[in-house]
DNA sequence: ACGCTAGCCAACCAACTGGTTGGTAGTCAA
DNA sequence: TTGACTACCAACCAGTTGGTTGGCTAGCGT
């Protein structure tokens, strides 16, 4: 074969972000990742130790890339709301991993370091748009606006359930979209009017 | 042993639902939900005719549940939502067991009648809630309060990254509780405003 | 040219999976 | 009591799993 140990890896690193974005780390299988990848599955153990390491892995590389995608927020906090939710429906691999992990994790979180750095980075961007004095207060709206961004990749039976048929169409996609949007301001606008009361 | 159908049916149920719950319907073993259930697991067969079939009855079970325990929503809608998320956070099963099915489900939809006529009557009671005309208006809505409800249980790892180590202590989850509240009923006041400019 | 290291793979393994089977024993009607 | 029916289980089965091993070979330094 091609014999080329980075390219090798980087195409197991390929096949396994989507073996595992579609089935999770414990439903993924180690045999459909090798052969995607067109290499023997004795490369995983050879390379990442572990099902799980290569599992960590991917996850590592995919955060890292989130980072370039989305832009920072600006002061048009619906059109940032709107961005998130369109990557998010066209690359549902971040979001399917971050719930896997969630879901399937013993809650010990890898590589903890680097993605609470990268966390505190997006809350201080927050911050600015959102004219807030420090991080720690724009974290909670991070937050939301993960939540309703992500939901319908993560239920998609129940959006379905929901909201009628008509998600699978245009139209009804760019509904929920502008609904997502205008929800996210407002909820920001009224909190900041609560807090700022005290 | 005991020789009382429906009580074993009952245990199997219970025993399936927190198994289910923790693994989802791929990463459960029959086997130990035989085992917690104190009955030979070929009674899952009998009764229930295979693992997916058992997974259904317990999702069905459960929906019925919460039907009953979340009251209807009132003129406070931060105060509902606060309670739904109260629910969750207390009793994470229903989420649980619905993330897995979006996460893992082919898309196919069991139950679909029942379930669809649940939200159905949801959105209608939503609707009154809010003054919206019709249950449509009302679904897009709920879809957002489950969202931001029920996301800390789903992805909790990433609640601590982003909202730090304070999720859990008591004063975290306060705050959080307060946020999710306050958010929900201005991106409610905030959408409607939006619509009824046009 | 030669040896040595490292990339690579086919074949293998023990453990475990969902599902089945043959048979035992309570229970109820006659 | 007998016979039939149903709840039940231990043992079993074939297929699959994550992970390992022994050996082959490409390519580099010498």
């Amino acid at each position: 074969m091609s014999r080329d140990p980075s390219a090798t890896k980087a195409s197991l690193l390929a096949a396994a972000r989507v073996e595992f974005a579609a089935h999770g780390a414990a439903g993924a299988r180690v045999d459909r990742i090798a052969e995607r990848a067109g290499v023997s599955k004795e490369r995983i153990y050879g390379y990442f130790g572990s099902k799980d390491k290569l599992f960590d892995a991917v996850l590592d590389e995919v955060v890292e890339e989130v980072m370039e995608f989305v832009g920072a927020p600006g002061k048009d906090i619906a059109a940032y709301v709107r961005r998130v939710h369109d990557f998010h429906q066209q690359q549902p691999d971040l979001v399917r991993l971050l719930v896997w992990e969630g879901m399937q994790g013993g809650g010990s979180c890898p590589n903890r370091r680097s993605r609470v750095e990268h966390y505190v980075r997006k809350n201080q961007a927050m911050a600015e748009a959102l004219g807030l004095e420090t991080a720690e207060d724009a974290a909670p709206f991070l937050f939301m606006f993960m939540a309703i961004c992500s939901w319908s990749v993560v239920v998609p039976q129940v959006a379905r359930l929901v909201l009628g048929e008509g998600i699978d169409t245009e139209d009804g996609r760019d509904r929920l979209r502008k609904h997502i949007g205008d929800f996210a301001e407002g909820g920001v606008s009224h909190v900041r009017e609560q807090q700022s009361r005290v």
